[in-house]
DNA sequence: TTTGATAGTCACTAATCTTGACTATCACCA
DNA sequence: TGGTGATAGTCAAGATTAGTGACTATCAAA
């Protein structure tokens, strides 16, 4: 048997999350397709999956998704521009900013929220409710046996 | 609850995907860190996962991929220029071309299966051989049912 | 009040992806 | 045969995205 055809018979982990999250990113492009009043990419999902209603900073931000500060200041200029965050002074500390999703930004959110939540319950149909709830325990503490308290 | 609270908590499967994709690469990164001959970085990954013994043409590690035609090119030309793969032609389509790995490219393939191995292995140590096989096979039946007969 | 760390930004470079066009070859059908 | 449309791979140019280093303002703690 070759090897390209073993492994799609027994894909290893890289394959199987890299699909997966393929299938969440154009799940979610697709859903946000219509409605998106300005182009906002999969990347600004890195913003949006993480923001609290009542604003994070974007270090936070930044540790969260994985990414660069400088990255994630640049998707926070597309986001104000667009009209989904805005910029405020945290009155914690004079020198960070709380990054505040508008009622627009929210409703994104929302949106977001509920075309994944969409899929999961797709998933949810295919393997049966109690087999999706293992696999999400499973993969969970898969993840955080692979990121140790960072 | 905030709501990067909730998502630490009981993370969708977008985050979990993105986080176990990049503990991969991580751990192939790392792996390869100290021996690697010529610098191929983690996208290089697209072709060598997915590349047979016996060759393979680039559409085929395009479509298996996801990525598009110039992309593997030029993936290629940087393999092909460090030693890992050749190109020759197909005697079945004289259009198409082999991309062949070279002893060095082989033995690259094996270490990057060893150490995705490895990586699951010690997975299977946290949930027990039992659950990660079970979470495999779930994994597997979802992605399937996500991309339909690609 | 001095020192070292942190939040965010600016400017620049490098890496990566995307598009469109082009040649050679194929597969199919009249 | 010969014609037609599709496919494999490449070239070239452009747009996006990521990564680096340096800088200001502020904090936190000795």
């Amino acid at each position: 048997m070759r090897r390209s055809a073993r492994k799609q018979a027994d894909p290893d982990l890289g394959i199987l999350s890299s699909r997966l999250l393929f299938a969440v990113q154009k799940a979610l492009y697709e859903g946000m397709a219509q409605e998106r009043g300005k182009s906002i990419g999969p990347r600004h999902g890195a913003v949006l999956a993480h923001l609290d209603e009542d604003g994070s900073r974007a270090t936070d931000l930044a540790r969260l998704s994985g990414q660069h500060k400088q990255v994630i200041g640049t998707l926070i200029d597309e986001l104000e521009a667009a009209g989904y965050v805005r910029r405020e002074p945290d009155p914690q500390d004079r020198r960070a900013k709380l990054i505040v999703p508008t009622a627009l930004g929210l409703e994104k959110m929302r949106r977001s929220d509920e075309i994944v939540e969409a899929l999961e319950q797709e998933y949810a149909k295919v393997l049966g409710a109690r087999n999706f709830a293992t696999f999400k325990r499973l993969f969970r503490t898969i993840t955080e046996a692979a990121e140790p308290a960072e």
